[in-house]
DNA sequence: GTGGCTTATTTTCCGCTGTCAATAAAAGAA
DNA sequence: TTCTTTTATTGACAGCGGAAAATAAGCCAC
């Protein structure tokens, strides 16, 4: 039943191709003067890289309508045919699978959600295939072709290999499951790991467009952090990295489950912050959304809960800052709903920590609705898919 | 009565032209063969690159001696003549001007000091050019011209304008010190922070060869850290990385001169070592030196001073390690004096404070000798030698 | 010694990419 | 209408790096 689509490649011959493509995806609808000035290339290489492109359907031409500077030739935009082709994100935690198809411009036109009932690898699978068939079977509607599944995992994931290494939550170890998933779903995926992905989804689509040098904060169940140095996600030697949450930044803190003291998600966690809310208030306090409640409430003690999460977050990033100084630091998470509460000290102690320079940096925050990561997921897909050589053309 | 040496420059007229003569010089002699397979060229690419190397002197052909194969045609060793060119490295501090004499190959032919008595970079620049004018003097026995002069500075340096943003130890501001060196010595000049220029030095001629991603960290007055991620020196958005004696891990720890508690560099900075030697040992304690004496002669509670330090840097190099993944950190600087004093703490604590796969991080450590600080200041020029395009040709 | 074998290096094209300079196109201005 | 101004396109071209084939240079067996 499954439609055995033969994997559509993306003609992408030249480094050329690939560079205008990106640009144009990332900085919306240009002139292709415009876009030769932000790749670095001579305008005849852009003409000649469009070309392709817009007889595959990839890149769409507008008569540019706005208002002009009223002399000379009037500038033909060219834009991302977002409807042209569609990709599915999923990113699976150990409580759900979350579903999004989105366009080649990643935006969401449709989210599913799956609850996890058995974490094991077999189960999971066979959710991310019941979602995928139903996303791809609504996506006709569209009148597109999906091209790409995308899946995001916490943990260790080997994206070159496709493979969960190791994820904590889900209690996998050395699971194939980009194998695994294109064999039941027909479709080329790729597997990242979820702030890694997201991470993509901000350098893309989000506040990181044109910055070579940001970080991506997660917060939330755990504390994440994706680099982006030299205008490329750093994956680390042995594909950890941006471990934030296990930064030790208080000796005589918590004890974290990783089994050092003050991790900042020993502190900032949602567990960790659902426990102390317990201790602090004395009440009975399930999850994190009733903690949030608690602080809303004004339950004496239950702010300064979120002010001491904060300051460990902002201390955390203030680390990062100071180790890698980039331009822009992007705070996002779930954990955001709480984040009235913990905003100020956030600011505050990373302005604090900040050594000299690395003060400059820009601090924002995002709302993360949680289709966000598997838009992330999607953002992976799409990246993967461009970025495939058609054929191994060329210097080979 | 300056030589007038119109600047020589480097025939890298394509980008393999580069990346050959690079992989040459890290990697030792190399068969062409060989050379082609590590840079991910043709032997026909090799082949054209290698001639205008050698024709210019920059490379030179050695008939293997060494026992080989026994099989096929000998192998021609290809490796860059270190006699072809000098260049000069100097690390200012607050005490002191030091100055090398290397060879193309960077090894340390000559060095002179010059004791600082005056801060001003009018005083500074003057023993620049004193110690510069001594090493060609000498530098003519040699038979190579001197190309490049390097200045490594600790503190907020802009290579791409040559200026010392912001050096403390030395009270400067926005001095631009490439301009005026090189109006003085008549040198191409390159102008660096210090522990980046070590960190560049590592990356061609140390214990970084080979690796994408690294860090070094100096231990000694102040604590740094360079960082390679995707094989480039990282400098940040703002000119400043790397600043790992600035990362808090004790929020109860002693004061730094930064405002903030429980830095690093005031646990594990000399002056923070002194100090607190004094303290726990009751003793007049003037300088590291004293406090590495009274620790080896076991007076009571010095070594302890040692062990919270080498604790202190552990935890530091966990952090870098947690954030970013590297395949080797080298442990470097003049603290190594005391290496033996706080090894132990620094490998324990790191272990204990990494996360997961981050402890799969090899550390090393170097001896330091301070002329390696002027040597990494070389390094950077000759860095800069080989990649200053002649002719704006090709692309562009 | 000579022919054969193996491996290293060089040569000889060749495709391909992106630049340059000239040209077309699309308006408003004169 | 014609000129001006700005954007897009075209075609010639230079040069980089690859593939394959040719050549070089030893060693070995006979």
């Amino acid at each position: 039943m499954r439609s055995t689509t033969r994997a559509e490649t993306f003609p992408a011959h030249t480094p050329a191709v690939s560079q205008i493509f990106t640009t144009v995806l990332s900085h919306g609808p240009l002139t292709r003067l415009e876009a030769a000035r932000r790749a670095g290339l001579s305008p005849a290489a852009v003409t000649k890289a469009v070309r392709p492109l817009l007889a595959a359907g990839y890149l769409a031409e507008d008569a540019d309508g706005e208002a002009r500077p009223a002399l000379g030739r009037p500038a033909n935009l060219v834009r991302v045919d977002g409807g042209r082709a569609l990709f599915i994100g999923v990113k699976v935690t150990g409580d759900e699978v979350i579903a999004v198809l989105t366009d080649l411009c990643c935006r969401i036109r449709l989210a599913r959600r799956l609850p996890v009932t058995d974490r094991a690898a077999r189960a999971v699978l066979t959710s991310i295939a019941e979602l995928t068939r139903e996303l791809r079977s609504e996506a006709e509607d569209f009148g597109a072709p999906v091209l790409g599944l995308g899946i995001a995992i916490s943990g260790d994931v080997d994206r070159a290999e496709g493979a969960v290494r190791y994820s904590p939550f889900l209690d996998w170890r050395d699971v194939a499951l980009a194998e695994l998933a294109a064999m039941t779903t027909g479709l080329p995926v790729v597997v990242d790991n979820d702030v890694r992905a997201l991470t993509v989804a901000e350098q893309w689509f989000g506040a990181g467009v044109g910055l070579s040098d940001f970080a991506v904060v997660t917060v939330g169940a755990g504390i994440g952090c994706g680099l982006v140095i030299h205008g490329r996600v750093v994956s680390g030697a042995h594909g950890v990295a941006g471990e934030i949450g296990h930064v030790a930044i208080d000796p005589a803190g918590p004890l974290c489950h990783c089994g050092n003291r003050g991790c900042v998600e020993a502190i900032a966690g949602d567990a960790a912050i659902v426990t102390r809310m317990r201790e602090v208030t004395g009440r009975q306090v399930v999850d994190s959304t009733e903690a949030v409640a608690l602080a809303h409430e004004g339950v004496p003690g239950a702010r300064e809960v979120y002010a001491r999460a904060g300051e460990a977050i902002g201390r955390g990033i203030a680390t990062v800052a100071n180790l890698f100084g980039p331009e822009r630091v992007i705070i996002s998470g779930e954990g955001l709903a709480a984040y009235d509460l913990f905003a100020e000290q956030i600011l505050d102690s990373f302005t604090a920590a900040a050594f000299g320079s690395a003060a400059r940096c820009d601090v924002q925050t995002r709302p993360l609705p949680f289709e966000e990561w598997a838009r992330g997921a999607a953002a992976a897909a799409i990246q993967s898919f461009i970025t495939s050589s058609p054929t191994p053309t060329g210097k080979g």
